[in-house]
DNA sequence: TATGAATGAGCATTCATTCAT
DNA sequence: CATGAATGAATGCTCATTCAT
């Protein structure tokens, strides 16, 4: 009966599923958990509220699919920076600069985690995948830290208190040009000067 | 009429009104406007649900009166650095000094202001009252940067965007400090290395 | 210890007990017994909402009072109709001109009695007093239209269709009356066509 | 992109409002606009009480839905008494048996306007719409009478006054007979009285 | 007595989730 | 797959009633 094959069925899916959680990701970063409504994203979404529970079974598991996401997008950006054959204090200047493109959807992420972390009613998943993407993002940065600190390159003291001082900078960075789109974005070069040695 | 000096029961009243809204910060603050519950609110005060609205008329109203506490303190603040007949600079190490103290109540202004600022569901109320602390902040920061700025002692470029930056470093270093309060704060020094020439 | 005797407070007491019942009169004539608040009549009497319980121990209490009143100001017109030493007719058209005399007091009565007929909450007591009420009222006039007609004076039909259509009628005016104080009071001889042979 | 056809669907859903709207008329006209619960109300209709909020976004909007429906009763009844090739006098008589064939609606509008017309906490657009439905049937009647006065067959008077007056009476024996349904109702040939020559 | 703080049951309303179509 | 009707748990708010002062 189906006039498609089941790859191109799964595909369409795939593809809604990515829509709804596109919606979702700015719903949650608007809102918050709390007071982001499934018929919000729905409408974003363009679709029924009752069709967003085809592809996520609660609002809850919509949430956890927008944090692993994000969670995922630092790890790549992390890993991309690694991977590259440059010295520690040039890895970091491509991650500052990564972070401060502010794509949309960048800032979006950068939200989410924000009402994520300082709500307290976040479930069992979204913490498991908050405390995750710490580890995640703290470590690789303050050996990147340690390293070019090793060269020179970065300030003295405890790398791992600098990137977290770093994080919280960045975020909140993020934070104010996000809550304002159109105001001059204040240029990541200034962030560097935390650790510029 | 009363068998009680009106003025102890205005006293009582007020004394019992702060209870209230303490409590309401806290809350506010950990859960933002929508999740934050009246009757978590009355737990937290120890008092029965129907009580908080024999203090404040709505959710909206109780919400409204801790942005309104929270603008007045960083007029206080702001104030008080301007009283103080020290340099520009000097004046900049203080507030940084205060805003750095993190005591927990400065704290939760400070989530509870960015709460409101990224949440969608802020009241009209509130949204005139962060527009007042906007300006109440960035006006005065930035005039203070300029002047720091001809006595060379702070960076050069807009002072304007120069405040705006350091306000969302400040606020992005506190979230941080209020979500874990155990780990060791990043100086604030390091956050004058933003500024200093 | 008490400089007045106890029948002085006693009388105090009982005259404070009436400001309640009148303010009370009013209120749930204006509001219904739902709608109407204790602090309503509370203000209305110009006392705290604590000390109405002190003279009723609740809101039906008071309504059920409020209600005995009005049955008992019936009960007092139909004894004074009777007693006259006037034909039937007569006492009908005695009757009519006292209820179309429309003080405040006997429309508030009137309000109250079609409040406590048309709601269906209202409480076992005021059911039985408004029973009681209309067998009162009903009786009676059905034995002064009966005698009316004997007499010619009054239209034919059974007294007890003709009685209630006339109670029906008067009730209807007085809504009327209460409604818009201000408004040309149609004349009770109006009514008495009703009955006028 | 319904499964089912869309006139089909808004077809279901406008039978749907209209059993909503039925229960509402009912347990309003029984208890008043207060005193009503939306729970009431949907266990008359036999849905859940949240299905009521599908239909009407609040109790006041289908309190004001529910009196929309009366006046637009009274103005059609008016609307079809003028259409009609007949004298003044034999216009208001269709209107009196038409008013007196107290059906349980024609009985429920009634004392709907009755309670909204009596409570003093009618929101403003009930109030509106009581307001144009005062004007819609006493002016349309004051013309009848005043013709009926013309051809000598009605009683003299002004006739505005003659209008509510009837009005009042109208309205008293309505709310008589809805009280007790199952009691010999006045005839209309009664009320007729009050206006003929 | 008199006040008003305090409590908690009750109601309107919202919204995630389910399910018939 | 897609819709939206339907449900009911949860939440803000009101108000009768109690009680310490």
């Amino acid at each position: 009966m189906s006039p498609r094959p089941a790859a191109r069925v799964e595909q369409l899916r795939e593809e809604r599923r990515r829509d709804v959680l596109s919606a979702a990701r700015g719903v949650f970063a608007r809102k918050g958990f709390v007071a982001a409504k499934i018929s919000d994203i729905a409408s974003a979404a363009g679709i029924s509220h009752g069709l967003v529970h085809h592809y996520f079974p609660s609002k809850e598991a919509l949430f956890a699919a927008v944090i692993e996401e994000s969670v995922q997008g630092w790890e790549a950006l992390i890993a991309r920076a690694r991977a590259m054959p440059i010295t520690a204090w040039e890895r970091l200047v491509y991650v500052c600069s990564i972070m401060g493109e502010s794509s949309a959807v960048a800032s979006e992420h950068l939200l989410i985690i924000v009402h994520a972390s300082t709500g307290e009613d976040a479930p069992q998943t979204v913490r498991e995948a908050l405390d995750r993407l710490e580890r995640l993002v703290h470590e690789p940065l303050s050996a990147l830290i340690e390293e070019a600190q090793r060269s020179g390159a970065a300030t003295a003291g405890p790398p791992g208190e600098l990137a977290r001082a770093w994080m919280a900078v960045t975020q909140g960075l993020a934070i104010s040009q996000a809550l304002h789109p159109g105001r001059a974005r204040p240029s990541m070069e200034l962030v560097l000067r935390l650790l510029k040695a």
